[in-house]
RNA sequence: GGGCGACUAGCUCAGUUGGUUAGAGCGCUCCCCUCACACGGGAGAGGUCAAAGGUUCAAGUCCUUUGUCGCCCACCA
């Protein structure tokens, strides 16, 4: 019975096979211990908020392909999975979740509350955790790690402790961002600044004693409610005589007073402009200056309080509506005009942030970046606690932002997250930060104790990752061997909330950078140019293309468009042809193996025939005296194509090493070796020792390829592998994952420049004839004779050496060998500096047609010569440029001279022979 | 308000250090279901590399200006 591949390609019924056949096997477990340089990286670790995107797919995509390669290449390998609990994301979810079931969260109480949310995390996680398996991440899942584990935690506090200790954390009372929907603080990174048209309302306040009024103007009417003082500039002469006198703040009518200040821009506005110390960043700073009450008339959900008088309880949109009306029905509103600025959001719920006076923990950044800006700046290739990153734009970025960077608001008033280890006593209010829970006071020695019920944010835990999922702060054996990390690859748009703070965490406490290299990769877009968002719907749905094209299509498809700069916009003509190569890849199998199964079939030992596919060595002395042109010729590629690979791949350039190999299999391996060598493996009876020879070096290609071709599409190449163990390994040896196998095979020996250029003579030969076929209208079956021109005897030799594959690719009959220059009167005529091929007239044919091409060839011809001589004649260029570039452009000048002196004589016998036969 | 990026074939994009006739995929035209693959094979059309200057022997590639689009950062009411 003929073992045979299925007829089809079908994806979806190989690929869960493979998935789970290498987590069954823990193949990809890390193994400290282990001989070989290292590569290590962990996980960007996904949120546990639901499934992964497709950002995700080209993220964990690039990470497997690294990593696959540098295992194959002998390199002791870890990949490091996790989740990272997202506290605010997280918290949103499942507060809505349970809003949807009509409960309040806050009514659950805390502790039933973070319960939901494990529950929830349990479920998602293991969807995360599913997905990543089911497109064939190599990670070593024994090492799964998630931010809130108990053993995370314990990291998370003692970093903490240190930090506070070092008088690098802090708590204070500051105006900080509020985001009255998540009623949380936020740090800056967590706003965002979107352009909104809005009004810039001119208000007069009167001046107490006086008739007179003093105009301000302002963007946010409804804090007037909170007004302290109203300034203007020192030097203002329209308003100096006001310095010192009083306002009265209509509305509430309260007293406050007037005051000079540098910051004041007389420019802007009436040049005098209302303080809000307690919701407005500058007017903050300013009240501060100048000692000024601090009003907050909001409430946590940004609604007007006590402070508000008759506004208080609404909305503080509403209440600007409100405010307005009763001004202008007061004659107090000057007039409105418009306005543009910039409005923060919230980057969760996009509600707009209020400035507020709060008392959060803040960590000092200054001290921390210092050594964080030098890992970068100083980076040199080989230099020691150094981190390269690209793209070089990032890196500009990173460098700019950690230069003013700011301090970063750690408090977060949530539920889940890594609980503040601060304890204050109840009777003193004093501090007590401790790694482990504290029975009293370390001031006063209370007992009267009360944990801080806020969370860090969530990137705080972030931060650590990289020495968290290794055991810091133990010595242990991970942390030795795959600390620092050798790269990391994320999206561009964490590089501050995580990169940068990854790097400054990394150098304080292990005093190692925690990677040597960042690549941050591009985001993917959809059609439509935004950002992909599951929310918004925008998103293609990773688990629905699977399905529709095959894990290794989208992976392949993900890395030959992820060019770094530039983002990803994914579509379905893009993953079809992405399908398509896989499918050519497992025909190309197929027909392989079908030849070799018919040997089977006669009772055959196949075993020898794949040998070559174990040992792995091609070496170019194999079959020395039986190697062909196209054998040297396809062993030289495809040296070439994982020399590219290595290249590209080295460089974060996933796109050129798929195009590399994307050219190699089906340009050079389908189309032409298969092709050529075709009738060598066509088995009609027991096989000869050329034959199998044939077969041999035929594997050896086959299964180089689908090394090479692992890391980027591992399920169609494992499965394929497999069944050429199942074909013919012999069976006492278990099978071997090529995951585990050797990345290259080919040395540099196979490379062969003379075989290189005598198969392009070849095929430029048969491009030549198919050309003419095609002018010509030849029937696809027929054969017809052709006639060449050549002078080059060893080219000419060349050719008869190969004439069959030639005749057959070619559809000719014969090639006769002209002795004179051939008449392009009797048939079509190409021209290349080596040979001229003609195929003879039928009947009937175009003569103009072929007058106008050969018009338009010469054409291109002349002005390319006519620019080269320019060229060479500048004695200039001769002088400058390198010699090769000179001898280069001599060379092809020369060639392109003799080309076009054959076309314009195959022209003249043309008009000629019209003329002359009309 | 600062900074950055993009503009190359009908579409989506490659094109690292400047150096022969600027490439790919898809689409399009023509021919072929040839016993691995029509998710295929063969042949072909299509680009003054956004515009204008400049540097250079040489510019898609470097510099300047302009235009169009996008992104990031930013406490001017």
């Amino acid at each position: 019975m003929a073992r045979e591949i299925a007829k089809a390609y079908e994806p979806q019924r190989i690929e869960r096979r493979w998935a789970e056949f290498w987590v069954k096997e823990a193949l990809f477990k890390a193994d400290p211990s282990a001989p070989g340089p290292v590569f290590s990286m962990v996980i960007p670790p996904p949120n546990v908020t639901g499934s992964l995107h497709l950002g995700h797919m080209l993220n964990h995509t690039e990470i497997d392909i690294l990593t696959r390669w540098h295992r194959m290449r002998g390199y002791n390998t870890l990949y490091l999975p996790g989740m990272d609990h997202a506290g605010i994301s997280t918290q949103r979810v499942v507060v809505r979740q349970l809003a949807e079931q009509g409960i309040d969260y806050r009514k659950l109480g805390r502790e039933e509350f973070e319960r939901r949310v494990w529950k929830w995390k349990e479920e998602s996680g293991g969807t995360i955790l599913r997905q990543m398996r089911q497109i064939g991440e190599s990670c070593d899942w024994s090492r799964e790690r998630f931010t809130l584990s108990p053993e995370l935690s314990k990291v998370v506090r003692e970093v903490f402790v240190r930090l506070y200790e070092e008088g690098l954390i802090y708590r204070a009372t500051r105006l900080v961002n509020w985001c009255p929907d998540c009623l949380t603080v936020l740090s800056d990174l967590e706003v965002v600044h979107e352009e909104r048209l809005g009004h810039l309302w001119y208000i007069n306040y009167p001046i107490r004693g006086t008739k007179e009024f003093l105009a301000v103007a302002t963007t946010r009417p409804e804090t007037m409610l909170g007004d302290t003082a109203v300034a203007v500039h020192p030097e203002d002469e329209r308003y100096k005589h006001l310095v010192g006198k009083k306002a009265l703040l209509p509305l509430i009518h309260r007293e406050i007073p007037i005051i000079a200040d540098e910051m004041v821009d007389r420019e802007f506005g009436t040049g005098a402009v209302k303080v809000t110390p307690a919701h407005d960043p500058n007017d903050f700073e300013l009240g501060r200056r100048h000692q000024l009450a601090e009003i907050d008339v909001m409430t946590d959900d940004a609604h007007m309080n006590a402070h508000a008088g008759e506004y208080a309880g609404m909305d503080r949109f509403e209440a600007r509506k409100k405010i307005v009306e009763d001004l202008k029905a007061q004659g107090l509103l000057q007039k409105i005009t418009d306005h543009t600025n910039a409005i923060g959001l919230c980057e969760r719920s996009k509600t707009a942030v209020e400035p507020r006076i709060s008392t959060q923990w803040f960590c000092k950044m200054k001290d921390l970046a210092a050594p964080a800006i030098e890992a970068v700046e100083e980076y040199e290739p080989g230099k020691r606690n150094r981190i390269s990153i690209l793209p070089d734009n990032r890196r500009t970025e990173y460098l700019n932002w950690m230069r003013n960077i700011r301090d970063w608001t750690l408090s977060r008033q949530l539920w889940w997250g890594h609980r503040i280890p601060a304890w204050y006593c109840k009777e003193n209010q004093h501090v007590t930060v401790e790694r482990e829970t504290p029975s009293k006071c370390a001031t006063c020695g209370s007992a009267n104790l009360e944990q801080d019920p806020d969370v860090l944010d969530t990137w705080f835990s972030s931060a650590l990752w990289p020495f968290s999922t290794m055991g810091w702060p133990e010595e242990t054996a991970d942390f030795k061997t795959y600390y620092p990390t050798s790269l990391l690859i994320t999206g561009y748009d964490i590089l501050f909330f995580w990169v940068a703070r990854m790097i400054m965490m990394g150098l304080h406490f292990t005093g190692n950078v925690p990677f040597r290299a960042v690549y941050l990769h591009s985001l993917v877009r959809t059609g439509s140019g935004e950002k992909m968002s599951k929310s918004k719907g925008t998103g293609l749905d990773p688990v629905a293309l699977n399905q529709q094209y095959g894990t290794d299509a989208m992976r392949f498809c993900l890395a030959s468009m992820a060019a770094p700069g530039t983002d990803i916009v994914l579509s379905d003509d893009k993953l079809g042809s992405a399908r398509n190569f896989a499918n050519k890849i497992w025909n190309a199998a197929r027909f392989v193996l079908s030849n070799i199964s018919k040997f089977a079939d006669m009772g055959i030992d196949t075993a020898d025939m794949l040998s070559p596919a174990w040992g792995g060595g091609l070496s170019p002395r194999t079959h020395d005296s039986e190697q062909k042109l196209c054998d040297r010729w396809i062993y030289s590629r495809l040296w070439r194509a994982s020399e590219q690979i290595h290249e590209a791949l080295e460089n974060y350039r996933f796109h050129e090493a798929a195009q590399s190999i994307y050219h190699f299999f089906w340009g050079d391996f389908c189309d032409w070796y298969l092709e050529w060598v075709k009738p060598d493996i066509n088995p009609r009876e027991a096989p000869t020792i050329r034959q199998t020879h044939a077969y041999q070096r035929l594997i050896a290609v086959f299964s180089a390829s689908l090394r090479l071709l692992h890391p980027f599409m591992p399920f169609i190449t494992e499965e394929l592998w497999f069944q050429l163990y199942e074909f013919g390994k012999p069976k006492d040896l278990p099978y071997r994952s090529l995951a585990l196998e050797n990345y290259q095979v080919v040395t540099h020996e196979v490379e062969d420049q003379i075989a290189e250029e005598g198969m392009s003579l070849l095929q430029e030969l048969i491009v030549a004839a198919r050309n003419i076929r095609a002018e010509l209208r030849i029937d696809t079956k027929c054969k017809v004779k052709a006639e060449c021109l050549i002078q080059n005897p060893e080219a000419r030799s060349l050719i008869q050496a190969n004439l069959e594959p030639v005749l057959r690719l070619a559809t000719l009959s014969d090639i006769h060998f002209a002795k004179t220059s051939l008449d392009p009167t009797r048939g079509v005529l190409k021209s290349t500096a080596l040979f001229d091929l003609l195929i003879p007239y039928g009947e009937g044919i175009d003569r103009q047609a072929e007058i106008r091409r050969l018009k338009r060839e010469i054409e291109k011809l002349t002005k390319d010569i006519q620019a080269k001589e320019d060229r060479l004649a500048d004695p200039d260029f001769t002088r400058k440029a390198p010699e090769h570039v000179v001898n280069n452009l001599r060379a092809t000048k020369v060639e392109r001279q003799l080309e076009k002196e054959k076309l314009t004589a195959q022209l003249q016998q043309l008009e000629g022979s019209q003329t002359a036969g009309t």
